[in-house]
DNA sequence: CAAGCGAATGAGACCGGTCTCAACATAGCG
DNA sequence: CGCTATGTTGAGACCGGTCTCATTCGCTTG
């Protein structure tokens, strides 16, 4: 049906009226399956649009249903599994229900983030599904708001921001994985994270930008405290933003006076590259140091050794994200303001006794 | 500036030209930038639009512009760390050029990818990068040709139909792992890949769906004849497309009554399902079993052994697509019709000796 | 000083759909 | 048979931008 000629102009309702014998209006009722319309005239309508090949034009139709049938989303890093997971399960959720998705990545940068849910904004999406870069700077969160649209923050939530949030519950695990390196003798615990902060030492009045890492390390520092031991600022650090940083820092940290036997790796990036870096020393985990990672991928088991891992359900985050979203927009109540997914910690063999020193 | 009442109806130009006591064309061309205006009037506009908190429509302006500024792209599955990192790749290329990205996963069904496109197109995006799930099913690609927007392939080719598309040359890094597995000693050497096929089994008329696996089978098959190794059917193995399925073709393989000293796992979920079976049967690498995994990842150097592997510039791949397609929609010439760039072998500790039979 | 030219501006068509409203036909009812 | 209720249809406004065209104005130039 598609002769070399018209590549050019696409068809449009017009087009099929005029070769149906009917009305722009009318054809446009027979195609949108709404209103009144005859029997004879829609078969002789959509016989027309079968030999146009027509296909309706979404944009000129988002634009005065004001519904565009797309959600945005905007992540820090999706060549990050733990992300790539999440989008897989808002974008399954979202097509299920007709809906497209459009990506955004900020690479964790608050500019890029707040061009990013303007360019969304602009383009019309239906709704958007953000996971912050920042609890510090929201502003242009709260514009999603007042352009009226539906919010849902993904596995991070924003104080002061009266917004819908999917998160882990993450602050458990991390106390039961901190347990579990007490348990084994551990009291030099260390935890290296990505986030960046003013300085890069920890106190107990450390405003972290995103509430996943703080749920962590009040985890880590509950279960710490529960057994008489104070958090120790060398030993909390952050900016571990790429594998040099990551590196530096593990590096650092193994030359501290008092080291630590165990590390905490806030995501499995981040635990890659510590892991490189105890290999280059010839370190062996658990023998020399135990090693405990936030997120669990198949390859996790397949490590040497196998790491203990909290494992969160962070597909499972997707989907109640998009889900939540798409009830918003269907009108439905949305239930809760603050949706959270258990974490397990999950037992293999990165965690051993306390070596004793040389 | 934004007061609470005005969450319904956002301001248009119209608002801003009575604002600014112009008529609608002159506030658009302050505006947009175009045509030519006075200082004054120009100033006067951007301060009304300034204070009326104005953003322009984007699917307004696409609409009889007719370019969107937004790119698709079909993938059979982002979680996949092969096409997260491709997608990251065109993601960051299209944004540097000011373009969105609208993703839509086809969990590799080519119903869902003819739906994709069929959505894609509708929406009126500008250009399409697809990684096809068959090479047999390509009607719907003639179609975004006919549509007159430019299509690039992604990772894969389809024979028949001129479209550019960006490919990793992977034969000829096939070819490498199977003569380093060749030099080991090994014969019995089996391949175990994802896709479907019409027979599970082997033979030389074998017309796979996906491009990029005929080229790692045909550099598997030419190493193995230039040895004089007929490649036989029971040790190239089809259809692993989940956990399940691929375990089980593994233990098929294992218990043949000449098994396969040596196993290539098509990408790096099969071959996590394939290491996990071995595991759990006891059998080591690279001692009783060697293994090549197609794909490098961070994490294949910390396994147990480190594997050997061939590694793709998956990054790069979607970055040469991305920039094809920018080039053709900015009406540039696109010089190649194929781009190909180069896998390497990278030897770790997986590739070991043949081990004597008990 | 009149003609000529370019810059600035406004009116309104247009993109491709949706949707309101009025016109008309037919059927049901008193 | 007249009147209304219901169903079907067409004309045209509208969404929010872009863009063409005609008009007006100021300035240069012969």
């Amino acid at each position: 049906m598609v002769e070399p000629g018209d590549r050019q102009r696409a068809t449009t309702v017009a087009d099929v009226a005029r070769r149906a014998g009917v009305s722009k209006a009318t054809a446009a009722r027979a195609l949108g399956d709404y209103g009144a319309v005859s029997d004879s005239v829609r078969e002789r309508v959509q016989a027309a649009a079968e030999d146009l090949d027509y296909r309706p034009n979404e944009l000129a139709r988002s634009m005065n249903t004001g519904r565009s049938k797309t959600i945005g989303v905007i992540v820090g890093d999706i060549e990050n599994g733990y992300f790539g997971l999440a989008m897989r399960g808002i974008s399954d959720t979202a097509k299920a229900a007709g809906y497209d998705v459009i990506l955004i990545n900020t690479s964790e940068n608050v500019q890029t983030e707040i061009d990013a849910v303007r360019v969304l904004l602009d383009k019309r999406v239906d709704g958007l599904i953000v996971a912050p870069a920042s609890s510090f700077h929201i502003e242009h969160l709260r514009r999603v708001d007042d352009s009226g649209r539906p919010l849902v923050l993904l596995d991070r939530r924003v104080p002061g921001l009266e917004a819908v949030s999917v998160e882990v519950d993450i602050a458990p695990s991390a106390s039961d994985a901190t347990a579990a390196l007490l348990d084994a003798g551990h009291t030099r615990i260390a935890f290296v994270s990505a986030l960046q902060t003013e300085g890069e030492g920890y106190s107990d009045r450390l405003q972290l930008r995103v509430s996943s890492v703080t749920d962590r390390l009040a985890g880590i520092v509950s279960a710490l405290r529960s057994r008489g031991i104070e958090p120790s600022a060398d030993l909390i650090r952050f900016g571990a933003l790429g594998p040099e940083r990551t590196r530096a820092i593990t590096g650092e940290l193994l030359e501290l006076e008092d080291p630590p036997t165990a590390i905490l790796a806030s995501d499995s990036l981040i635990a890659l590259d510590v892991l490189r870096t105890l290999r280059d020393r010839g370190l062996r985990v658990p023998d020399d140091l135990s090693f405990v990672m936030f997120d669990d991928f198949d390859w996790a088991a397949l490590t040497d050794p196998p790491l203990t891992v909290v494992a969160q359900p962070i597909y499972d985050v997707g989907v109640a994200a998009a889900t939540i979203l798409l009830r918003r927009l269907a009108g439905l109540p949305h239930d809760d303001v603050r949706a959270r997914l258990p974490a397990t910690l999950v037992l293999r063999d990165s965690v051993g006794p306390v070596p004793v020193r040389a």
